[in-house]
DNA sequence: CAATCATTGTACCGATCGGTACAATGATTG
DNA sequence: CAATCATTGTACCGATCGGTACAATGATTG
C-alpha cells in the first residue's frame, strides 16, 4: 500500500513536533512516526533534511504572520489592527497551550542556524506593531511595540511554565489596556 | 595524570552548557570537552546522569535567586528590593546575553522532566514580587508582579533573537518605571 | 496503451547517543 | 607506613542518530 502525501500538508505537522521537542529534540524517527511518511518521503520533499523541514516551518510561520497581524498593522486602521492583533495571537498560540517556534529556537544554539529568520520575525513584528502605534498617535511607539512583543514571549513562558492557560490570556488583556491607555 | 575536581565546582560548568545547548543538545561527549572531566568522574558526582546534573543544576539556580532575589522582596524594605531585583537580574542575565535556563526549560518537552522545579521557580518569583509591591501599597500587586516577570523573559527572547543587548536593560528600565510608577 | 516520473518503503551506513564496568590512581585516615 | 576509599580514565555496550541508495509503486502524460 502507498500513500500519497503533498509538502503543503506537511509543514504544519512538522511545526507541532519541533514546537513539542525542540529542534534538537525532534529526530527523524518521531517525525515517522506522528506524519506517517517514511524516510524516503521526507527526504524527497526535504532533500536538505531536518534543517530544512524547519527553514519550510519557520517560512510557514512568517507567511501566516505576515498576513494576519504584520499587513494589518502596517495598513489597516491602527486601533483595528493592534485589537485585532491580541485576538489574533490569542487563537494562535491557543491561549498559551502552543508555544512560539521562533522564540524557542532563539534560546539555545539553534539560533546559529535560523538566526536570519528568526531576527527577521521579530524585527517586523516590532516593525508592524511601532507603526501601528505610531499612526495612533503613540509618542513611544518602539518602545511599547518592543514591550508588547516581549510580553507575549514573557507570557508564553510562563503559561508554559505553570500549566495555566488562564495566565496567558489574562496578560494579553493587560498589555490591550496598557495600548489603549496609550493611543488615546 | 588525575585532576580532582569537586562537584560543586562542576554544576557551574553545566549550567552554562545547558544554557547554550539546551536539555537534548547538550551531550555528554560535549560535558566532557568543556568540563575537563571524563565520563567516569561525571557518573560518579551525578550517578543519575544528564538529569541528575540537570536537576543539580536547577537547584542551583534556586538558591541562587532564593538568597539574591525572593528573600530580599520578602524581607527588606520593599522599594529597596525591588530596585535591587532589577540591578540584580541584569547583571545575573549578563544583559541579556545570558538566557534563563528555567524558562527556556518550560518552553519544549523537558517541561515534563522538571515540571515541579520549573513551576516552584516561577511560582516563588512571582509570589515574593507580588507581596514587595502589596508592601508597598500596591493595589494590583499580582497582575503586576506576573508582568513583571513575564516582561523579563519576554526581553530574555527579544535579546536573544536580535543579538542585542541594548534592548535587555531598556526594558527592564521600562519595567522599572512603571513599577515605581504602581508603588507611589 | 506505453513511457515517464514523482513518490514511497526498506535496507543499510558510519557516527554518536547515554550509560556501565572496572582497574588504576592517589589523597586521606588510622 | 598500610589500609581505605573517593576519584578518575578507558574500554565497551546496545540503541538511536541523521542521512543515503535504490528498487518498487503507481499516477500522469503523450
Amino acid at each position: 500500500m502507498k500513500t500519497v502525501h503533498e509538502r503543503a500538508d506537511i509543514v504544519p505537522l512538522l511545526a507541532e513536533i519541533f514546537r513539542e521537542l525542540g529542534y534538537e529534540g525532534t529526530s527523524l524517527s518521531r517525525i515517522t512516526q506522528r506524519t506517517g511518511l517514511g524516510k524516503g518521503s521526507l527526504y524527497h520533499f526535504f532533500p536538505g533534511g531536518k534543517e530544512e523541514m524547519a527553514n519550510a516551518v519557520l517560512a510557514d510561520i512568517d507567511a501566516w504572520f505576515e498576513q494576519a497581524i504584520y499587513r494589518p498593522l502596517r495598513q489597516d486602521d491602527a486601533h483595528q489592527a493592534i485589537a485585532a492583533m491580541w485576538v489574533n495571537v490569542n487563537d494562535y498560540f491557543r491561549s498559551g497551550r502552543r508555544i512560539c517556534l521562533v522564540g524557542a529556537f532563539a534560546l539555545d544554539d539553534t539560533r546559529e542556524r535560523f538566526s536570519a529568520a528568526i531576527g527577521d520575525y521579530f524585527i517586523r513584528w516590532i516593525g508592524a506593531l511601532r507603526s501601528a502605534l505610531t499612526r495612533a498617535g503613540c509618542s513611544e511607539a518602539q518602545a511599547l511595540a518592543e514591550e508588547g512583543v516581549a510580553g507575549i514571549q514573557g507570557a508564553l513562558v510562563l503559561a508554559r511554565a505553570l500549566g495555566d492557560e488562564l495566565i496567558f490570556t489574562r496578560s494579553l488583556e493587560t498589555l490591550a489596556k496598557r495600548f489603549e491607555a496609550a493611543t488615546r
